[in-house]
DNA sequence: GTCTATATATCGATAGAC
DNA sequence: GTCTATCGATATATAGAC
């Protein structure tokens, strides 16, 4: 296995990373000073440029990483299914995967959804390709369901944007020692997105 | 009728609100500068503070009109209906509100959704209570529906934010030059919100 | 109520010693 | 790879002339 390519594999970097991840998620990219990141790690602020070429070169990579992150967990989902699951059954591990992922991961999750409009002009195009990439692997299941007859909806990207936004949501008031442990919260989520494509349920 | 207290009531005043408005949803306020609400309204930065005693002054004046202009929409969509109306039509009439809203003064619906952060403590507190209480007004209409066994709903709370926070996701990509009309996206929320508290539609 | 000028602070980023 | 020192730009906000 050929070694990482880049300096910004070392512990160092990734203590940066999570420094960052924390701070940007909780107070915005322009409230965090690359001194608040550097002080978090125990550095100075001059030191985190062996690492990383700028502020907003951290911002891209954590973006980059944490929307990868959720298309991969969404891969794995759907991957564990039957190839010939029907759309139902996939829509269901779709929306407990995203949902899952906002209450488990809620920094990458609230970075990925109200950050990007910090990035550079070249990072943000890209960012919002993924974005679009990810609602589509959506809209193409509620299409099939449709196609098949096993979904009603009145309007695909709709019912599409309305799905993933309500899971979204979970990332900014879930909380481990809330009322709710995550699988309850999913399983919550799953039964309104079958409502919401009309799948009749029992 | 007594003249307004504040020199806020100017109508420079008036614009420097509409120009901050813009720039705090579109950029983010830490991201927007004094220099370029100024140079919006025509003015130097300096000159703003003959209106506006701070930066922040100017994003709770904006944030507390907003979450008003809120509630009042909410309270004329709800002063329409018959006294005795059903959960089923106060919910529906709460759902258009809340998109209308969100769809057609969308500055103001990002800044309620994404600039909570940057106010002052005091006024933060202030700005979470309020939007507590705007939750709590569709909680109880839901609420009345369980009891009534109008709706079923499995989680009360999961429901009310989910309803919440989908409709709230139509500032994020509604244009008044889309495919969708802002009464047709506002019909189309209806119906999903009645699927999710599984009212039976016709 | 606007302007110019400026105070004061802090930002991202760099230079160079160790 | 860390540090101290600092650069140059820019931030919010103020003082005082007009």
């Amino acid at each position: 296995m050929p070694q990482a390519v880049s300096k910004v594999r070392s512990a160092t970097a990734d203590e940066i990373r999570q420094a960052a991840l924390e701070q940007f998620a909780q107070s915005g990219y322009e409230a965090t000073t690359m001194r608040d990141i550097a002080a978090s790690v125990g550095i100075k602020a001059a030191s985190l440029y062996n690492h990383f070429d700028s502020k907003e070169e951290i911002l891209w990579d954590l973006t980059r990483s944490a929307m990868r992150d959720l298309d991969a967990n969404r891969d794995d989902a759907l991957a564990r299914l039957a190839p010939a699951a029907v759309p139902r059954v996939k829509l269901a591990a779709f929306v407990s995967a995203h949902v899952d992922f906002h209450a488990e991961r809620r920094h990458q999750a609230v970075l990925v959804n109200s950050q990007l409009g910090s990035l550079s002009q070249a990072h943000h195009r890209k960012a919002v390709a993924l974005r679009d990439a990810y609602e589509n692997s959506l809209r193409t299941i509620i299409d099939a369901g449709v196609a098949s007859g096993e979904f009603t909806v009145s309007d695909v990207q709709v019912a599409t944007l309305a799905i993933l936004q309500m899971g979204t949501g979970v990332s900014f008031w879930f909380r481990p020692d809330g009322r709710l442990r995550i699988d309850q919260v999913c399983a919550e989520y799953v039964k309104l997105a079958l409502a919401i494509v009309r799948h009749e349920i029992q």
